[in-house]
RNA sequence: GCCCCGGUAGCCCAAUUGGCAGAGGCAACGGCCUCAAAAUCCGUACGGUGUGGGUUCGAGUCCCACCCGGGGCACCA
């Protein structure tokens, strides 16, 4: 049983003992009282939240940002917070290092787990988002988090959307100009675009006049060109959602991420976002970026920007163009493969193939997606019947189709090279195709594979893939013999390929454009209408928002997960009413068709940081001066900052999703002019995630971890029935989570708050145990104990000056504390905490001097019982904003220190020397000690290593 | 298969970046208190750093190979 609740002996304790009772009583009094004195507010240098004054006081600026929850309906367990505790500890000691914190939070509420909890109760996705923000508001106030509540924003509320929707009317009046600034590319205004087709500084895309095209042909014309954009694409079409959802909502297995239902590719009309313009600049500022390794590889990955050669090919059907990234290999060239979803198959299709070539295709379309990507199943493909031209050898080389192409990627298209890749080279084994080699690989290439070398590919294990002498590769005007390295006999062929008209040298991504429509009811709705020439125009901005409109039909229509023909319907589509719409878009009252389509769960998170800075301005999204004071570039620190939040604390999970996103929407609100950011996010920290056990049972279910019983002989069961035990991230999937609740009903929230910062580093994930929290609880109880009297109450503690060695451990805690938690590392901090207070825990008294530091220094972790701590040793005023204390450089030092000595590495002795002494000195004290005389044993030393403050080591 | 992290006491974690392996917490054990127990308090013990090699006066830390755990990517031409 937990201490607290064995209220059977709560009699016989002190009646001023930190229990949880005591902790419950003082931590709602001072979340009340710092409420009441408005103890987080932070002010902005102007607007609606402005204060100057308070702002005039020398400190510096720093916004740190949690990334925000969605609120589900199972509120809060204790691995939710370990990252917005880490955040709340940071920004409670930089307030009190001299900064102004910008520290708030919101809530994520649109989206599919809100929309699924409200269809699964039955419920309207507004009433069920409602009541769970309203627990996770308890529960994260009941913590103790020091947030400006006046800055919480919830994405689902039309006072914050329009302004998403906003946002999303300024990327779809925008295009984006590839040649501005230098090639880096820019977006613009769209009506920079149309006036320039009308003074005809820009062609049209057939060459025709501006003037020469009808309303329809402009409109079609400059919607080309819209970074937000409707198209017919391919797209991923979730039968099981009812939805179409983003390729980065897709997993590797072909499912989606959300429901783990199967994800079919469909060619639909959805909206677009045109991110892929922005592919080069999310990789290249990834460079000025102050975020973990593996995120901006992620992130690279998943952008994919493979540089290489397009070349086209004569065929039958007309040019077939493919891509490469090894342009120096087409007169190795002896097929040419194409995916089986090309368009050209078909007209490439001779007719004694044609059968054979259906019903290739049709296999493939039916393969499973576990089998499509399984690369060690053999390489199968048919031969349509054409040949193309190889321009490099004029030879004619058969065309192929494979679904080892991918028609998604470069131009769908490839040549086959099988000397040098080894999925041609397994291709034209299987299918008995020429192999010529083109370059001479090195003896040890053939020695690896023991054999001679040879040019011979038939006797070749595999393709030869890197640098090497070219052989067989010269042509009309194009000789790579001779050339030795890749990278060279690249350039120079794509020289060619561009003097000769044959092709050029390309840049191609992973990166698609974003498929941003979703067909659910519970999102912002599209800023968008459709005249009756189905011409898309945005809601003029003085019009917005566009509300959701009310419905108790909210439900999507979902289908059989697995029927892949039925076809998306939107829910907003059944509301006639709301759909058919009469405005003034400038040509006087007309009748419009609504867009019925949401916007996907993405779109709130993309900008919310933006609004916490100014979250009440009615005219702007944010002011200027505004942002720019909290978000500008910080040049002061480096050069090449790109502003952004200072600290953006959350999951690896956001790696490319989020992440990117948020990155995209930023920069075009830069590059329109309406943030000097060029990043959302200058600084990323990933947290780690809290673990637990999970249990499953025969069938492979999770059960209730709370009611599975362990037995002596190490084996679990539930209710009866054997289970098998495993560590898994806490939370409803593998029911295993432990609300905060109970944690604050046994011990209180300061507790709990330093037991998830001491139990590790930030960053690491761990199990989570809840008998371990003990710990924490005996470490308060002991620190308020030396401070307070525990039978009155009162403060007991003595005017009386620490000992110098009091008085030194005190001076080294504030400078490691300092350092540690300046770099996050709280759960150092705590130890040296813990260290101090139990070296007071011996003292017959605790001094003053080093009660007040250590109240100041507990602080950030432990906000609660150190105001009240702070309150009794007679300070009016909060701590929230009083200097940490500072650690006198006189008490950091020794006069004197003791060195070990090592004899040929091993430890033989200690010396103590003074701190000041030369190496001589200490050598001589070291060669003197009679534990280390023993082990040289009269022998004469070799060398005497000597290093200052640290150790002797004498080598015989 | 490829690319990142990470393996230190029974458990969670430190270790001034190459210099005495242990700061802190849990659990364990002993003691005080108690009729007894719980809680509190006081004290004690515990491993040579996943494995094998290498560099060095000296390796948890650097290098090589491998094993285990976690994550990401995966026919990307």
């Amino acid at each position: 049983m937990c201490p607290a609740h064995d209220t059977e002996h709560v009699d016989d304790e002190p009646p001023f003992r930190y229990t949880a009772a005591l902790a419950l009583d003082l931590e709602t009094r001072w979340q009340h009282w710092w409420d009441e004195h408005a103890t987080y507010e932070t002010p902005n240098p102007s607007g609606p939240l402005a204060d100057p004054e308070a702002l005039d006081n020398g400190r510096t600026k720093l916004f740190v940002l949690d990334m925000f929850p969605y609120p589900s309906g199972e509120g809060l367990h204790v691995g939710h917070p370990l990252g917005f505790i880490g955040t709340d500890v940071y920004t409670r000691f930089k307030r009190m290092t001299g900064h102004h914190v910008l520290y708030t939070m919101g809530f994520d509420a649109f989206g599919l787990p809100a929309e699924q909890f409200a269809v699964q109760t039955g419920q309207h996705p507004r009433l069920t988002t409602e009541r769970n923000v309203t627990t996770y508001r308890q529960q994260l106030r009941r913590l103790g988090l020091g947030h400006d509540p006046r800055r919480a924003i919830n994405t689902s509320d039309p006072r914050y959307y329009r302004w998403t929707q906003w946002i999303f009317s300024q990327i779809f009046n925008a295009w984006f100009d590839r040649d501005a600034d230098d090639g880096r590319g820019r977006a613009r205004p769209i009506g920079e675009l149309i006036a320039m087709f009308e003074a005809g500084d820009r062609p049209t895309s057939d060459g025709r006049k501006w003037s020469r095209l009808n309303a329809t042909e402009q409109a079609a014309e400059i919607d080309i060109h819209r970074l937000a954009y409707v198209a017919d694409a391919p797209v991923n079409w979730c039968p099981g959602l009812g939805t179409v959802v983003a390729n980065e909502e897709v997993t590797a297995d072909g499912r989606s991420d959300r429901g783990n239902f199967p994800v079919f590719q469909r060619t639909m009309r959805q909206w677009m976002m045109r991110i892929t313009e922005y592919a080069d600049r999310l990789i290249d500022d990834l460079e000025v970026l102050d975020w973990p390794d593996s995120i901006k590889t992620m992130q690279r990955n998943w952008i994919g920007r493979s540089p290489g050669s397009r070349v086209r090919f004569d065929s039958p059907a007309g040019e077939v163009e493919v891509f490469t990234t090894r342009a120096d290999t087409f007169f190795g060239a002896t097929f040419i493969v194409l995916a089986p979803e090309h368009p050209l198959v078909a007209s490439l299709t001779t007719g004694p193939h044609a059968p054979a070539v259906v019903e290739y295709k049709q296999e493939v379309r039916q393969r499973k997606d576990s089998e499509r990507t399984d690369d060690t199943r053999a390489k199968t493909g048919v031969f349509t019947g054409s040949y193309a031209v190889n321009p490099f050898t004029r030879k004619e080389i058969p065309i192929w189709i494979a679904d080892y192409v991918l028609m998604g990627y470069g131009t769908g298209a490839i040549t086959g090279v099988p000397c040098g890749d080894q999925r041609d080279f397994e291709f034209a084994r299987n299918y008995g195709l020429d192999i010529v080699p083109i370059q001479q690989p090195p003896d040890e290439w053939f020695e690896q594979h023991r054999m001679e070398p040879t040019l011979d590919t038939e006797r070749w294990p595999e393709a030869y893939v890197g640098d090497a002498p070219y052989v067989n590769s010269s042509g009309k005007k194009l000789d790579l013999n001779g050339i030795e390295s890749v990278r060279q006999g690249v350039d120079v062929t794509n020289e060619w390929l561009e003097a000769t008209g044959h092709g050029e040298a390309t840049v191609t991504y992973k990166l698609r454009d974003w498929l941003f429509s979703r067909q659910r009811y519970w999102g912002e709705p599209f800023p968008i209408v459709y005249d009756d020439m189905d011409i898309a125009h945005a809601v003029p901005d003085e019009m917005l928002p566009v509300e959701l409109p009310d419905t108790e039909s909210f439900s999507p229509r979902t289908f059989d997960p697995d029927d892949e023909n039925s076809d998306p319907e939107s829910p907003l589509g059944r509301l006639s009413d709301w759909v058919e719409v009469e405005l003034d878009l400038g040509q006087g009252l007309r009748t419009y068709r609504r867009d019925t389509n949401i916007m996907p769960q993405w779109a709130g998170s993309c900008w919310y940081e933006l609004r916490y800075c100014d979250p009440t301005n009615d005219d702007v999204l944010v002011d200027p001066d505004v942002e720019r004071f909290w978000m500008g570039p910080r040049t002061d620190l480096r050069p090449d900052h790109p502003g952004g939040v200072d600290l953006y604390v959350g999951g690896v999970e956001h790696a490319v999703l989020h992440l990117l996103y948020a990155r995209f929407w930023h920069k075009v609100l830069h590059d329109l002019g309406h943030v000097s950011s060029m990043e959302p996010y200058a600084r990323l920290f990933n947290q780690g995630y809290i673990l637990a056990a999970a249990y499953q049972d025969e069938r492979g279910m999770y059960v209730e971890a709370s009611e599975v019983e362990r037995h002596d002989d190490g084996t679990y069961t539930f209710d009866g029935r054997p289970v098998w035990r495993e560590m898994g991230k806490m939370g409803k999937s593998l029911h295993n989570g432990v609300s905060p609740d109970e944690m604050y009903e046994q011990y209180g929230a300061d507790t709990l708050r330093l037991h998830l910062m001491a139990t590790g580093p930030l960053d690491a994930s761990r199990p989570w145990e809840t008998r371990d929290v003990v710990g924490m609880y005996r470490f308060v109880q002991r620190l308020w104990r030396n401070l307070i009297d525990e039978e009155t109450g009162e403060l007991s503690i003595t005017d009386e000056p620490a000992t110098d060695d009091t008085r030194r451990l005190l001076h080294r805690t504030i400078d490691f504390v300092r350092q540690e938690m300046d770099a996050l590392r709280m759960n150092t901090a705590i130890a040296k905490l813990v260290e101090l207070n139990n070296h007071v825990t011996k003292l017959t008294s605790t001094p003053l001097e080093v009660a007040e530091p250590l109240v100041l220094m507990l602080a950030p972790v432990a906000p609660h019982m150190c105001e009240e701590l702070w309150r009794k040793l007679g300070h009016e005023h909060t701590l929230t904003r009083h200097p940490f204390p500072e650690a006198d450089q006189a008490w950091l030092l020794d006069d004197t220190i003791e060195i070990p000595v090592q004899v040929n590495g091993k430890l033989r002795s200690r010396v103590t020397v003074a701190v000041d002494a030369d190496h001589a000195a200490v050598e001589q004290l070291a060669l003197a000690d009679p534990k280390v005389a023993a082990a040289i044993d009269g022998a004469s030393p070799k060398k005497v290593i000597v290093v200052d403050g640290r150790m002797v080591n004498v080598v015989l």
